[in-house]
Order: structure tokens, then C-alpha cells, then sequence
DNA sequence: ACAACGTACAACCACATGGTTGTACGTTAG
DNA sequence: CTAACGTACAACCATGTGGTTGTACGTTGT
């Protein structure tokens, strides 16, 4: 569990998210298994060009790929997803921290000015 | 609501995470607000290079800034990154249409048995 | 007043990225 | 067997990205 490993699959999550016809494809093989030329056929570029974006996926690790026959039948990992969602809650729970600071600073002013008077 | 503008808004926030020292900044800010000149002591690069990164998560909507004298305090968004999550989560529903399309699947089929019966 | 500070932005560079076409190779259908 | 299909990958190109340095300008402290 390297720290640095760490961000390098996020760099590779978020970079993977990080294009609309990525998240397409993602969105498509979450809701079910597609071949590569299936979800080619979807697009408005070549099929090397969608194959290169499957790639990027999977190096993410956000989908897996099955060889049948001559198709590589492409399935979205949802436990991915989920992981990427985790580093956000992650951040959310950064934030937290930040209010519950704010809270002990008032409380201390709060008791500052009543030990003022006792203070000196 | 376009449709477009969504996925431009999407391309911004998950661009944005892509790059590890704007992660770590997101972190910072949303932990507290921190002068850009204080966040550019943190990195081992020039002022203008962590200027640029602000500049990304700000177009992006994840900080805001605001200027107090010379300074640029910068705040990390939580809704921001609330909503990026919920982008996520929205890709964790189209897994789950999946598992409920299969459970038809294994209903129809079982029906399809019974019913096979009476076929011919 | 003026030097130092904090910010902003332009210009530049090396490299990554997203697209293309072409080639090669195993698999399936006729 | 042969042709078509599905995949993989290399080479190439235009553009974007992350970094640099330099310059300019308002703000602050002495």
C-alpha cells in the first residue's frame, strides 16, 4: 500500500472519467457486457479510436475485458466506481474536519472572553 | 439544461482531479482557506505553475476565491464535489438496472420453462 | 516614497493525448 | 479453403497539458 500507488490509480481514474466518450462507454458497460466493435458502431470516429478509449478504461481498472471467439466482450467494474466515489467522501470528510475546527475556535473564544475577566 | 453543457461541466471536474498536486490543493482548501502564495510553498514547482493549478480547479467550480488586499484566499466547493459524487452514484444505478434486467432475464426463462410444457 | 510581496498573465518548451490510417493475426461463416 | 470479421497495435499528426521564465501591476510595510 504504497502512498504513491495510491494516486497513481486515482490519476488513472480520473483521467480515464475525464472524457465524454469514455464515460459513455463506461455507462454502457456498467448497464451491460458490449463487444469493442458493438460499442464502435456507437460513435462518430474509428473503431481504433474507441478501442484505444476501451484501453484506457481498462488500465483504469473501471472495466474488464472477456475474450469469446474473435470478441472482446467489455463489462464496467462497479466496485471501481465505487472507489472513486470513496476518495470524494474522502474529501467531503476533509471539509468536515474544517467546520468542526471552526466550532472549537468559537468555543475557545467563547471561553477566552469569559476567562478575560479573570485574566490579569 | 443542455445536455452538453453537463458533459463540458463533467470533462472540467474529473480533468480537474486528474493531476495529483490539484487533488492535494482541493484537499488543502477544503480543509481551510489558504493564500495561493502559501499553497505554492507546499510544491516543489514555481508560483506560476501552482497559480495555473488554481486557476483549473477554480474554472472547474470546485474552489472560489476571494481577495482580500493582495492576497487570493482560495475555498474548496463541497457542493461541487458533493455533485461529482453524485455523478458516480448515477453510474452505480446503471450497474444496478443491469442486475435487475438479468433477474428478469432468469424470471422469463423460468417462465419460459413451465410454459415449454405447453408448447407444440 | 519605495522596496518587497502577492497575484496575474503571456510566451515558450517538452511531452502527453486523441484522433487518424495501415498492417497483422486469430476466428468465424460460406 | 477463402473471405469477411473482430481485435490489436504501430506510426503518424494536430492539439492540449504541465512546467518554465519574464513582465506588469496593485498592496503592504518601513
Amino acid at each position: 500500500m504504497n502512498e504513491t500507488e495510491d494516486e497513481d490509480r486515482a490519476d488513472a481514474w480520473f483521467h480515464a472519467l475525464a472524457d465524454r466518450t469514455r464515460r459513455d462507454i463506461l455507462r454502457r458497460v456498467l448497464a451491460g457486457e458490449h463487444s469493442v466493435s458493438t460499442l464502435a458502431q456507437s460513435y462518430d470516429m474509428s473503431f481504433a479510436a474507441v478501442q484505444k478509449h476501451v484501453a484506457v478504461l481498462e488500465r483504469a481498472g473501471l472495466l474488464t475485458k472477456r475474450r469469446q471467439g474473435r470478441e472482446a466482450l467489455a463489462s464496467g467494474d462497479v466496485a471501481a466506481v465505487r472507489s472513486v466515489g470513496a476518495m470524494l467522501t474522502d474529501l467531503e470528510a476533509l471539509w468536515r474536519g474544517r467546520i468542526s475546527r471552526m466550532d472549537e475556535l468559537f468555543a475557545e473564544e467563547a471561553t477566552a472572553t469569559h476567562t478575560d475577566n479573570q485574566k490579569d
